[in-house]
DNA sequence: GTGCTTATGTGAATTCGTTTACAATCAAGG
DNA sequence: CCTTGATTGTAAACGAATTCACATAAGCAC
């Protein structure tokens, strides 16, 4: 499933789930063609480089045409393996994971929160949005018979690093880390930080330091 | 209070307030003294990038000694503008704007949420962590009056634009988005995309494809 | 078919960011 | 005051990502 496929620069495969997104809407739309000109206007990335990105992937449209919407919904459900459900782990159950488990933009998508994990005993035993609360003396067991390979982390940040430990311990390889510890990982673990404050803060920075300027980000 | 200074490059500026806070803590723990070997480790960034990205801001330390932590938290509070504090308003008080209005993260830093706007009413009046919450209808009038001008922007996508719209003509100038929808905004203000399902979708598509490389994002 | 229009795919140029590698400089210790 | 060891600051090399610009090919109209 993977290393054969030419390699994709990382700034390219960013936007991949942006562009799948919009063209299932555009699918929705009932909508037969795009181009690039017309996903740029969408999501915001220059079409140039819109085409760049399609273009690792082989010729997938036509020129004079653009590109079939169904043919690109479909290439890109593969291509981001949207067949196969993602489970996924939430470890910390405090404001931010408990907005994650009833925020529905998990429930569409490829993912699913399907165990979270606390050490408050008020919370465990109960379910959240049908979503099962344990005890994180339970992950190991857990996360090995639910084969989980991804988690996402909003645990108190002095927990962090000794909860990333023992997720890496339990066979997790990807870690979406909301605490603001930098985690120290083997390199076989994939770890993407969010780090609200710290986008908040780079925000109020280029507000004062670059008045006009093209967004940022991803 | 800006356009002066020699300009930073972006990715410079996204790195500032990561620094600002290890220094915080360095600080708070009596640390006299750190070397760019030191803050790469904790903040896991080349020291190369580290010393780099300092320069830009003249010589901030001494070869053969380091940098001198009060001196840098003496610049970087400076820098980053710590001595005002940011108001910021939270227009959309559903499951993920509710963690953010508890969350203290924003409590510490120079930024604080100081209203939140929701069209839902039985929101409206209520108090959550001392933040009133109160009708999107009397957005335009709160705005101007607390001079806000930045926000976080958590309503349902549906919504995301025309909000954004009504932001801008009531004075903001940065808005960091959680909302799937791609804004379009004048280029005086300033947006970061924060998309927590591309994230995940992401970190997925990465751990499929670059089986061991080193951590990505902010 | 023929020609016109459109929009792709990509080589080349450019911009942006990171990393190497080292001369310059300073602290500290004798 | 001299030497040693440490660590900066940056020039140059490299690498990644974006953007320009256009030859090429496909659709479409007549």
């Amino acid at each position: 499933m993977s290393q054969n496929e030419p390699k994709i620069p990382q700034a390219t495969a960013k936007r991949l789930p942006l562009y799948y997104r919009f063209i299932q809407s555009l699918h929705s739309s009932g909508k037969q063609r795009v181009s690039s000109a017309e996903l740029s206007e969408a999501v915001k990335v220059d079409s140039a480089t819109i085409r760049r990105d399609f273009s690792y992937f082989g010729a997938l449209g036509k020129k004079g045409y653009g590109y079939n919407v169904q043919y690109l919904l479909e290439f890109f459900r593969k291509t981001l393996n949207q067949d196969e459900i993602t489970n996924v782990a939430l470890v910390g159950v405090g404001h931010l994971g408990t907005a994650f488990v009833n925020y529905n933009f998990l429930k569409n998508n490829n993912t699913h929160i399907v165990v979270g994990f606390d050490a408050d005993e008020t919370k465990v035993g109960t379910t959240m949005s049908g979503v099962p609360i344990h005890h994180v003396d339970e992950m190991e067991q857990i996360m090995k018979q639910n084969k989980i390979d991804v988690a996402i982390l909003t645990v108190p940040s002095a927990y962090a690093q000794p909860v990333a430990d023992d997720l890496v311990r339990y066979g997790v390889r990807g870690i979406l880390n909301f605490t603001p510890a930098r985690l120290t990982v083997p390199d076989t673990v994939r770890v993407h930080h969010i780090d609200l404050s710290i986008e908040l803060q780079s925000l109020i920075y280029f507000m004062q330091h670059y008045p006009s300027a093209e967004g940022v980000h991803q």
